[in-house]
DNA sequence: TTTACTTTTTAACTTTAGTGAACGAGTTCC
DNA sequence: GGAACTCGTTCACTAAAGTTAAAAAGTAAA
């Protein structure tokens, strides 16, 4: 499960055996049960996630209704935007699937950066990739309906209309789940 | 003009008067026109831009239509996709007033992050801000209604209304603009 | 298996956005 | 001044999403 990680690692920077077993000694892996809420709304928590296996969502709760607004699975990085803005967070984590994830802490990621610069580099680069990933889904999100939104995730992310609850989906895709369900049988009609 | 990049900067991070002048000695500062054009479509562009006055915006080009996804005003930084991943721009920069940019390429960036690792961990920290920014910004969007969206942006950025085009403003809410028109009607009527 | 619960679908109705067309107010350019 | 444009608004009509409620399907527990 380690060389998961490394192997992502490897796509950024090579790293020696020293800093391998540096960051192995920090005891990052874990595993979750499906349902574990990871964050909740208000904490001030300073943990980060990286998933290995399985699916954890972000959520807010309005009048009583969860509104999911992102889903984060194998090989994906999230860090709470709490956790940035040292701020409590506005919106829940949650495991939809049993996970194994490493989970760090901000403080601790500060002095292995400051230990290994490498990593100060690596945090960079991803950051900026995620940005711009970011960017592009939001952009996306724009200029598309919700039926436009509905087929480039079964396009782009197949596994998440298997792997994840209807209702979950359609926050998602920023609408309501009769919404979605009637979007969906709209597009069978026409094939 | 200087000033307001390097007041920008000591939110991150203090400078030496070396690392200053070291940032002047680029050629960093340009005046640009209203109007102009800084990327195009396809373009493998290396350029950053961060606003110091005036406003530029993104925008796509859909079977001849523009469809503005982003506008960045003073104090804000636009490192566009393509330079991050290195593959030609899907999308257009140009400015919406005239404007007094520090634009920077991004080879030069990673000269001035070796020369000098205080930046890299500004732009380190820069980009995590961003995308908490980008998150938070992209999940309101999700679970906000086209009308709330507007009202939200009256609120959080009332200059934005006043200076930009209504059919730019209404892309960038996700509707066409017809809707923006209808929309502001009605909420002028509940009043 | 029965019960309780959750999730998804369906339906009827309301509200809002998309579409195409037209109009008037401003610009710019001969 | 008049022609050509752009921009914002309005209108009539269509399409799709929100809302409320209820039925159907699926899941888990007793």
């Amino acid at each position: 499960m380690q060389n998961l990680l490394f192997d992502f690692l490897a796509k950024y920077v090579s790293l020696t055996e020293e800093e391998k077993n540096a960051l192995v000694s920090l005891n990052i892996f874990h595993s979750v049960k499906k349902g574990t809420i990871l964050l909740e709304e208000g904490q001030r928590s300073k943990e980060g996630y990286f998933v290995l296996k399985g699916c954890i969502r972000t959520y807010y709760l309005i009048d009583g209704e969860e509104r999911t607004t992102d889903f984060y699975t194998e090989m994906d990085v999230l860090t709470p935007t709490c956790v940035i803005n040292k701020t409590p967070s506005e919106y829940y984590v949650s495991c939809v699937e049993d996970c194994i994830l490493t989970i760090s802490n901000s403080d601790m990621e500060a002095e292995v950066n400051s230990k290994f610069p490498k990593f100060e580099t690596v945090c960079r680069i991803l950051s900026e990739e995620l940005l711009a990933k970011e960017r592009i889904d939001f952009d996306e999100f724009k200029i598309s309906s919700p039926e436009k939104r509905y087929l480039s995730l079964l396009q782009k992310r197949p596994d998440l209309i298997q792997r994840v609850p209807q209702h979950q989906l359609a926050s998602y895709l920023g609408i309501k789940p009769q919404s979605l369900s009637r979007l969906r049988a709209r597009i069978l009609e026409k094939k």
